[in-house]
DNA sequence: GTAAAGCCGTATAGATGTGTACGATTTTTG
DNA sequence: CAAAAATCGTACACATCTATACGGCTTTAC
């Protein structure tokens, strides 16, 4: 198989395992399941993957990577710095409440072993805090706020912007919200937190 | 079997469902796991719940009932409001994040029906966030909040309160905090929210 | 004290998962 | 075009889980 189709096929089966795993939880994803609906052969996926959990850090990497560029890309953009942090509250609320982080948060609730949850918090919050921290000391050099220091303005923001929606998505008691509502939530959640850390 | 002594054995091969769960995952716990460990047979554990899921699903809300009482305990207190408050945050984090609601959340999170996750929100979140909206209340009459409405302060305390600590207990990146890391979390917490709700 | 009921340990049938193996077929390589 | 490699479909051995059943023992009820 040529590289490019290759890989092509690794994002296809990586797709549906997360689609299967999305329908009937991680321990009905089984690798047999798996390859039936990847219409794939189980051999197939033991030889790339090694094992079920492989083939799940491997799932949450690239989505990791997804969601970093994502990110990069509000980061990026020539904006002032609180519209670039409104564009960061929005595109986070979009990938955490998305199916395919609480499918992988789900995976990772059952994986005993703990290291999905690892692999999670390794791309996800341990990337994704420090820019919101320099993030913050943008605001600040701008005037916009004065927190007690940055870490502490970012840690407020992720929790007021974030709360207990995720938890409430992970154990399936929250559907995933529309883009209207991500759009208001994130508008209440900069008040909020302007309310919170604005200069006196 | 005497009714107290079979209360007793219930709660007791409840607890040890809990400790296998914790130790081996929701897949892991299976029927004949608990019964082996709880020392008891399967038979007995499919007559008195049925299935996996409804032994969990008592074990809920049994753990609802333990957790409302706690709760009560402190609103019952005759203590001024922002004490009360206090109290409530630092008891809800011992709740939240202790051994037990973190299994059941990962239990929640493993099962694709979701009738657990709407156990644990039933029992949880619907019964507790009612109370701290009229503690918000009193805490307004007070004069030492001014928010924009009881239920956004519910909402904002929470939320400063228990951030994403949850979501990493439940993946398994966070250990359980200990007493003392609880209550500087939540001055803190009261830091913040005061300084967001607070009168101008 | 005796009968009835309940629990434990073990056994069972049926279903499913894991990880490996092997031809048949398709795709890549040269 | 031919050889080599990889994939698919199926099969397999082994283990485990679910849910039920039954004899042996203990506890409850009368």
């Amino acid at each position: 198989m040529r590289a490019e189709r290759k890989d092509k096929r690794r994002s296809e089966i990586e797709s549906v395992a997360l689609e299967v795993m999305r329908q009937r939880g991680y321990e009905g994803a089984s690798m047999l399941n798996i390859a039936k609906a990847a219409k794939a052969s189980n051999e197939t996926l033991y030889r790339w993957y090694g094992d079920k959990q492989q083939l799940f850090l491997e799932i949450v990497k690239s989505n990791a990577a997804d969601a970093e560029a994502a990110l990069d890309k509000a980061l990026a953009a020539d904006l002032p710095p609180e519209n670039i942090l409104e564009e960061m509250g929005k595109r986070m609320l979009h990938l955490l409440l998305g199916e395919r982080a609480v499918a992988l948060n789900r995976a990772a609730a059952s994986d005993a072993s703990g290291h999905l949850g690892a692999a999670i918090a390794k791309g996800g919050r341990e990337r994704v805090f420090p820019k919101i921290v320099l993030l913050m000391g943008a605001l600040r050099k701008a005037g916009l706020i004065d927190p007690p220091d940055d870490e502490q303005a970012a840690m407020w923001f992720l929790s007021l912007l974030i709360g207990d929606l995720q938890t409430r998505r992970v154990i399936g008691t929250l559907p995933q919200p529309t883009r209207t509502q991500i759009n208001e939530h994130v508008e209440t959640t900069l008040q909020a937190f302007y309310r919170l850390c604005g200069p006196r």
